[in-house]
DNA sequence: AATGAATGAGCCTTCATTCAT
DNA sequence: GATGAATGAAGGCTCATTCAT
């Protein structure tokens, strides 16, 4: 038994390392963040950050893929609430704007912590994410698109028409300056859900008869 | 006569300089290249760096200035091309991708070298430009909203809506594995122009079921 | 006869650290092996490190001294069951060049791994090694000297006219790349012995030219 | 020359931080010795050792190939000055004694900083020293080889004939305590030298016949 | 305009060791 | 006897920048 207290302790003690990286990292960028600052705001004792992480670059990796599998992770639960195509479609563009507004901090990690270091110690595991995900969607889109209810296209030009505009937006919203208004994004909800249908659908038989 | 041939020279110099950092801030991240590499790829001495540069976030913040100006340049002359609403808009987004087809590299750094350290020392400049631009682009489309051609949304929906849906096909297409493909861009440009425009422009009465 | 059996569990544990510094040592040199590699090769965790042992010098210090008995006693031994001048100064270089072919290992770590930290750790203790064995070879030589078998030199003389030639050609065979050919070893005895004897044997009168 | 003189300088400042380092290294051992003492008593800034070095190995090797190629220029130099077998392998032998004597820093520095690391920095270009210095004694040796002068034996026991006892001997000199009494290895000379001689001339055919 | 030696603050990391459990 | 999380001093080294020439 207590071996589960220490476990927790030093769990706890990972976690205020992420916590407290993620924000310097969202502030003043992976490069500028000493790991002097780190350990300062978390707490931790040099060597109990090395006991935990391998180095610095490793926790900006282990962050990412955290981040980047809670968002794929809320996105694939709201798909999986609708059974029809539009609804699925303009729901996970709903589904991203709320994510984004609830979780600032992680979608801007998400969108620009992006170095080359980073990217590198990352890549690897990211790309399983990735294939996973859009596996998943594949598999949720293909049934409607057997049904003629979708264009058919490039995944890429999929992925652009659908979540492009969503995702466009709240990047330039997370870009404006803080405090954010939340209700911006709320507010932009129904246009771009239905634009993204618009975009996706199957051009209605209608269009073509004058 | 001399002169003229220095400051030649000393011009070249320069644009030696920005080119060799271009390319190593896009490979290894602006945090990650030294000024040794910057100065051996560029034949310069440290001396000699900073007889032209304040330094080295300064080259970075150049770099993107130059660039931003440039392919917010070919967006206007492209739009100021067209009278009519539905041929300014697709024309630009045309104008998007074939700009990001035609310089690859520009374009990876105007998406993914936003450092904080380099954003701080361009901001300023930055908006300065942002603000002229802008002020251009409404300035066109405000006649077309006059007239009820477009839809009335707030500018940050505006955007999203035009060169979302190009802009995210571009960001996956930059992240692809070399060499790239440029047709991929000439194949998407239909798609995503009129996606564009009709996503932008005001709801036809046809549509309506009477 | 718990106890018995813990404490045999307990020296096991004891033999493994030793064995994995060793190897590490010989390797990567005292100053270059980390406690962290000792551990993860003997199986030992910290704790049980710093029961067994005071700290990673003390390792060093105890396995010179190990080894340095142990050379020094089969030395010993073998002089010992010589009675005549030559047969015991000839006997204990070639049984110099068996120990060095049996135990290269413990004869590398006696001629390259003296660095200054170790090295005052074992000092005291060497010495004391040292002075009974000097005492040991000086009683047994004593005899020999007052019958004027051997010439009247300096203790470091004799050592180097003695040991000198053998143990330059270990040095350099030790030095050699592996897979060592012991063979070489055997092939030098008689030359390395008759040398020895020649040094150290008072000059024969038949040699003088009347 | 403006630039001779800045040449100069350089040069002095790289001989201040191989000087320091050399009796660092002696005293303190290769990895007991912090780049901060050697700075400290060379007068040299972080920079400005790491303009002039590579690291401190780079430093250790350079040093030992530096000695080692005096050494080794030193006793072909005296080998050269002899056209007579005896008379250049008992002048050598006194060389090494007198060397050994005049440089004990040096000396102590080639027979014991020999720690893994550094000895992996300098192996190659020690190994093209010690390549050249053997072929240079070999050829000086052939020659008497051929008029039956010298006994026939593979390199290694040549060495450790010739030099064995010679440098068996100052190793335990060095390792005396200071100060080190000079004359010791004068008296040593004779003894050593035509103990060399010995070991390694053909047997004189009076020997054979009783 | 150019050179390159010199600077030194500050970085990430290593590692032997301690100690509560 | 054993465990492993925590400690933190100390280390080697990087690198943008300055400056005398």
């Amino acid at each position: 038994m207590e071996n589960g207290v220490r476990a927790q302790a030093s769990r706890a003690r990972q976690q205020a390392i992420l916590q407290a990286a993620l924000s310097l990292f969202l502030n003043n960028g992976f490069g500028a963040t000493t790991l002097e600052q780190i350990l300062e705001r978390s707490g931790a004792s040099v060597g109990s950050f090395y006991h935990h992480f391998q180095g610095k670059v490793e926790v900006a990796a282990a962050l990412y893929l955290e981040i980047l599998d809670s968002y794929q992770s809320a996105f694939l639960r709201e798909l999986r609430r609708h059974r029809e195509a539009r609804a699925g479609i303009e729901g996970t563009v709903r589904q991203h704007l709320r994510w984004t507004g609830h979780n600032q901090e992680l979608a801007a990690y998400l969108t620009h912590c992006r170095e080359p270091e980073v990217a590198a110690a990352s890549e690897a595991r990211a790309q399983n994410l990735n294939r996973a995900f859009f596996g998943q969607t594949g598999a949720w889109l293909a049934e409607h698109l057997r049904q003629g209810l979708l264009r058919r296209l490039s995944p890429h030009l999929y992925h652009a028409l659908w979540i492009g505009p969503a995702d466009e937006f709240t990047r330039l919203w997370l870009l404006g300056s803080r405090p954010r208004d939340v209700k911006q994004l709320a507010r932009a909800e129904d246009v771009l859900a239905s634009a993204a249908w618009n975009n996706l659908r199957a051009p209605s038989p209608r269009r073509v008869r004058p």
